[in-house]
DNA sequence: CATGGGATTGACT
DNA sequence: GTCAATCCCATGC
């Protein structure tokens, strides 16, 4: 049943791939997190990469599905993204948010922090935690470097919040972003009237 | 060839 | 809440 969902996730439209890889698990070396937060991007709205067309920076969102896209961020972050859709379209999932699962040791010395909520509560975060950077760009997620995977089997079925991207300035209206209800792990709170929605999903945020 | 902006974070007020 | 750090790449002259 959910044993395939990151698989089912690479071949859906990235709207709802995204909502898709929201409970899957990301990994890269010891270290590893349940995706807790996601966001869509499409080569037909503006806040997309790849909406300007097929340049040497934006060529990995054009490729076939299941690669990663690893770009830089206000020349300082590294940002990971699941590449989906035909090759052709620029389509990928930001991952921007990790519930950290193993290896939380390394995370915390390379992030240099101890609480498990600062550890990946954010898509430049996530990067540094789990030593993923520029080099893993256009690397497979099955078989690569970094690996996606379903959802741990022991977990309840995620209850996913929609709200609209962050740190965009551009197509600012669309529902894009997916979050866990309830989750510290997400990068920032979601508007009150979702977060009503959260709560009424019985997981309580303390 | 020079310039401007960005899917962010952490430190400080 | 405000602000600097830092660099790739698209754009324009």
């Amino acid at each position: 049943m959910s044993a395939d969902r990151h698989l089912r996730a690479l071949e859906l439209p990235v709207v709802e791939a995204a909502r898709m890889l929201v409970g899957c698990t990301i990994a890269h070396g010891e270290c590893s997190g349940v995706i807790v937060e996601t966001e869509a991007y499409h080569d037909s709205e503006p806040a997309c990469h790849a909406f300007i067309g097929l340049t040497p920076r934006t060529k990995t969102l054009f490729e076939a599905p299941g690669i990663a896209y690893v770009y830089r961020s206000y020349g300082i972050h590294a940002l990971l993204n699941v590449v989906v859709e035909p090759e052709g379209v620029g389509a990928a999932v930001l991952i921007r948010a990790l519930e950290p699962l193993t290896g939380l040791d390394t995370m915390r010395a390379r992030r240099g922090l101890d609480r498990p909520t600062d550890l990946c509560s954010g898509p430049g975060k996530l990067t540094q935690a789990l030593g993923i950077w520029l080099d893993l760009n256009e690397t497979p997620l099955l078989g690569g470097p970094i690996r996606l995977g379903p959802p741990p089997p022991d977990r309840p079925e995620p209850a996913a919040v929609v709200g609209p991207r962050i740190g965009i300035t551009r197509a600012v209206d669309l529902p894009w972003r997916f979050c866990v209800a309830g989750n510290r792990n997400v990068s920032r709170p979601w508007p009150p009237g979702l977060m009503a929605a959260a709560l009424g999903q019985g997981q309580g945020t303390g």
